[in-house]
DNA sequence: TGATGAACATACTACCGGGTATGTTGTCAA
DNA sequence: TTGACAACATACCCGGTAGTATGTTCATCA
């Protein structure tokens, strides 16, 4: 419960609880994943997650966190590359959606979990580590933000409200977890041309000057 | 469970189950929204719920059904209007996101049935009401598509693949389930330069005209 | 080599929530 | 007036699941 951000100890045997634990997370939601089906589906039994982390939440909590820790590797390269916002936005999105689609099934239960938070659906106990969480995110997501302004700033982005737009900007990018499924044969390459077509779009909302006019 | 798409008897006890069903769902998501809950929310018992429908899953069906026949009613006047694309869509994308904002606690359990249908958490029993419900709101989805296609025949919308474009566009005007909270003395001119916002975002991501070169 | 502890498995408890079976109350029609 | 039925409430059952308590195995180290 008192796992610190920076500090995992991520042994093989704790990688292979993560995988599985993202993979039904994602399956059937946090309510509805259960731990038996966890060990399940790693050969197992209950005794080996509950000998790794205290409860359920604890372990969602850690899938959650190793998926933003993701996020932050892939765009680590480009948010602090100098220069016109356009294109620094634009490597960071296209990370930040071969990310989505790579590493799906702990981005859904990033998704999951911000999604009951903002529902209030913790218990007090979780919300300590939640909080952490939330704020681990919310800090991503600024480097996103800043980037818009300064975009604006620029004369490349047109938007009114910068919380909206950052909100839109991230359903479209994010929105992978939700409707990609990997096909049979499917190549580096071809996920990599889904994922310009999911920053074209985004790139197309942020771009166009809007008319003022109703 | 075998209440037709078309068949409502919508007296007020069962509204108010459905509205208060909604909101529970939106609250804590299909699986743990309890029965017990909503009856609670109404100040009633599960007596009430289970003497109007056989199980929780016809519950949440109907509120799905309810959900959809609102967006049909919302877009019913502008679908057919003659001329060119964009004017229509955005008549009908304005609509729709309007119907997110007004009805969000539906529509979220509009989304919350997707995706369990995408992931396959359905029982086999639940296959045939799903089944039908999916199509309903396919069905709904094509009246997009359709102006999507014939936008891009005209050349004012740009965009490679109309699955994954439809998929981004949806993803935009939908967002405010997630994100919307109504906001003390909000008035509906509010609401609508909200909207404005968003369907603008939405446009953008169509219309812009996307380079060849990677 | 014996002891110790990590890394699990096994067995069990407590509780919650879907569903059911049955009781109760008001209404309306004959 | 009564009986029949709709619209619930009450009481109960039962399966599933989080969490716990305890047993077991194996490696490591004094």
């Amino acid at each position: 419960m008192t796992l610190d951000v920076r500090e995992h100890n991520l042994d093989s045997s704790r990688l292979d609880i993560l995988r599985a634990a993202a993979t039904c997370f994602m399956e059937r939601g946090y309510a509805a994943a259960s731990i038996d089906e966890v060990a399940r589906s790693l050969g197992a039994t209950k005794g080996r997650i509950y000998h790794h982390y205290p409860s359920k939440a604890d372990l969602f909590a850690d899938v959650f966190r190793t998926g933003m820790d993701m996020n932050y590797e892939a765009i680590a390269p480009y948010r602090d590359l100098a220069g016109p916002a356009l294109p620094r936005w634009r490597r960071m999105a296209f990370a930040h959606v071969m990310q989505m689609i790579t590493t799906r099934a702990f981005q859904r239960a990033v998704w999951i979990g911000v999604e009951m938070h903002l529902r209030g659906a913790t218990t007090p106990e979780q919300r300590t580590v939640f909080n952490e969480l939330i704020a681990y995110r919310s800090a991503y997501g600024d480097v996103f933000r800043e980037t818009l302004r300064q975009g604006r700033a620029e004369g490349v982005f047109f938007y009114e409200d910068l919380s909206i737009t950052n909100q839109l900007m991230f359903m479209t990018l994010n929105s992978p977890i939700f409707w990609y499924s990997p096909r049979s044969g499917e190549t580096l390459a071809d996920i990599e041309h889904l994922a310009t077509q999911v920053v074209d779009f985004a790139e197309g909302g942020l771009v166009t000057r809007k008319e003022q006019a109703a």
